[in-house]
Parts: C-alpha cells; structure tokens; sequence
DNA sequence: CGTTGGCCCTGATCGC
DNA sequence: TGCGATCAGGGCCAAC
C-alpha cells in the first residue's frame, strides 16, 4: 500500500528519467484507470502526445508531473505565467496497489500493465513508463494546475507555488516545510472523531495510510480511537514526531513492500516490511512489553496495538 | 459543515 | 481438482 515514503521512493526514480523526456506515444491498455480524467482517453492520449514532462512533484500520496509550456505548445499570451510556468499537470495517485515502473522500450509488458508511456530523454534516451494496477484504485489524468493559496511550493520536487486542482484540498504533509501545524492543533481540539481516523484524513494531513498510521501510534503509545479532543498541545506535537520520524524511517529503507505489491520504479521491493512494529503484527508480542498485539477492525481496515501500550486514556 | 458508512475493484489465498 | 468466499484499503460521495 503505497504511502508517502512509497510515493516519494517512485518520485525520486523517476524524476531523473522523465524531467524533461518528451512523450512520444500513449497506450491506453485500460481506461477504467483514468476515471480521475475529465475526458475520454482520446482525450488523453491526444493532448499527452508530444508533450514534454517538467518535473515530478508529490504531495502526501498524490504524484503530478507539470507539462512543460515552450515556444511550439500553448505560450501563454499574458502574464506572469508568459515564460513557461506550466498550466497543467498529468496526476497519478497510486490507490491500493498501483506502480510506476520505469522500462526499456523492448522490455516484455507485466501482468496487469493499464498504461504505457513511451517517453524520450535527452540524456537517457528512449524508455518507456508502465502503470501497473491491480486494483484499480489509482490513476492517471490530466488536470489544470492552480496558485497555493500560502505561495509555497505545491510539493516536493518543485519550487513552483502550483498544485493541481485534484490535489488542491489535500493538506501537506508533515514533511513538507510549508505545513501547517497550528491548523492541525487547532482541527484536532474541534474534532469529535478518533485520532487515528485524523491521522488518515488526507484533507488535515496527508501521506498516512493505514500502516504510518498504526506504526506511529504504537509510537506514540494512542489507542487508535482516542478522541481528538482530549489529546494535549504536547501530546499531538510528540504524535507527530513520531509520524516523521516512522515516515523518514521508512523512507531511508525505501518504502514498504508486501508480496511484491509495491516495488520502486526499478521494480525493487522497499523493505521497511522489516521494522514494522504494530501493523502485521498481531499475535506477536509487542517489543516495549511482551504483550500480544491484537489486530480490531476499524473503519473498514485492520487496526494493530498492544493493548497494554496503547490503552485508551481518559479524557 | 462535521461526521460517518458504504462503495469501488480484482488477484491471491484459503477452505471445503 | 474446482470453485466460491474472503481479504486488502485510499479516496470519494451520499446521507444524516
């Protein structure tokens, strides 16, 4: 399950191979994975093809690669943006199961492949960008890009202050130097919910699944449904220590990889799988007290804690 | 508006 | 051996 350190693994592999590559031709092997496009996949296909890709950005789990704006394609008449600020973005969200995986041309097409992107590079030459899905919770689309409201930069891997309109309502993330931490304190008191139902609310701050989320709470010793409301200023500062440090943690190791679900655009398995400490871990024992860790159902997901840790706290 | 529950989607795995 | 049931959960949206 792609999070952020996931995300930000396939960002970094691929930002030196497509920055700057020019799209040569787009196959659309299977439209159900662009039903975040406005549009058929006539539509995509025809305004990707011979577009150029600027750079890849990612915000929480959402990845855009801004189409370059040069002399032959769209100048913009007026303005600001009249030196190649780009005005649009292909955007990917890697759902459940999706990847990016970055191939030789004549490499053999994998299992479960929905898009091909046959992509030349100027120093790397000719490559070709898969995106793999099983589930089909992920996508692809093209989508207008708009000003950041605080002027920051829209995400990681470009200085620009433009985000996609997709990924307008997502928060940062708690690595992004732009994030908001005084809006999440004051959120979390309003809150009538449980914390870890905050933690994966992508709209208050993003890049946390379901495994950040229960690694870090195992961290931060939180019952998964203690109320927002009763937690301390101090309390969520040390919470969201722990989210980084897990989020960093994982992402110095390369992502997490289940069974092969997500691999790098290399095709190499992450291998964060090694130092989970609650999520997968039920019926072993806890390594701060021995404890068995129980595995509840939670909001449609599994929930990991030890019980002896992690006990709901009064308000 | 805040909050919550349900739905989408399919390959792998399990049990009978 | 074959087949149906079960499982995984991020994002979005209807409904209260």
């Amino acid at each position: 399950m792609p999070e952020l350190p996931e995300v930000e693994v396939v960002r970094r592999g691929l930002a030196p191979a497509v920055a700057g590559a020019r799209i040569e031709r787009v196959t659309v092997l299977d439209a159900r994975s662009l039903k975040r496009h406005d549009g058929p996949a006539e539509d995509f296909i025809e305004r990707l093809s011979g577009a150029h890709l600027a750079a890849v950005v990612r915000r929480g789990k959402f990845l855009w690669m801004p189409l370059a704006v040069g002399e032959t394609g769209g100048m913009a008449s007026a303005g600001r943006g009249a030196f190649g600020d780009p005005v649009e973005a292909l955007v990917a969200h890697l759902g459940m199961s999706g990847q990016v995986l970055l191939r030789r041309r004549d490499a053999e097409v994998a299992p479960l492949t929905r898009l091909i992107f046959d992509v030349a590079h100027p120093e790397h030459g000719a490559l070709r960008v898969d995106f793999v899905d099983q589930r089909i919770f992920g996508s692809m689309a093209i989508d207008p890009l708009q000003a950041t409201p605080d002027a920051a930069a829209g995400g990681h891997g470009s200085t620009l202050p433009l985000v996609p309109g997709q990924v307008a309502h997502i928060a940062r993330d708690p690595l992004d130097p732009a994030f908001d931490e005084a809006r999440l304190l004051a959120t979390l008191r309003a809150r009538r919910t449980g914390i870890k139902r905050a933690l994966l609310d992508q709209t208050l701050i993003s890049g946390i699944g379901n495994i950040y989320a229960d690694e870090s709470l195992w961290a931060a010793r939180l019952h998964y449904d203690q109320p927002t409301g009763s937690l301390s200023t101090r309390t969520v500062r040390e919470l969201l220590g722990e989210v980084r440090t897990v989020l960093r943690r994982a992402l110095d190791e390369g992502g997490t990889s289940f069974d092969a679900q997500y691999v790098n655009v290399n095709g190499a398995s992450g291998y964060f799988s090694h130092s989970l400490r609650a999520y997968g871990q039920h019926g072993m024992p806890c390594e701060r007290c021995g404890r068995l860790i129980v595995r509840e159902q939670f909001m449609n997901r599994g929930s990991h804690f030890c019980p002896v840790c992690q006990r709901r706290r009064p308000a």
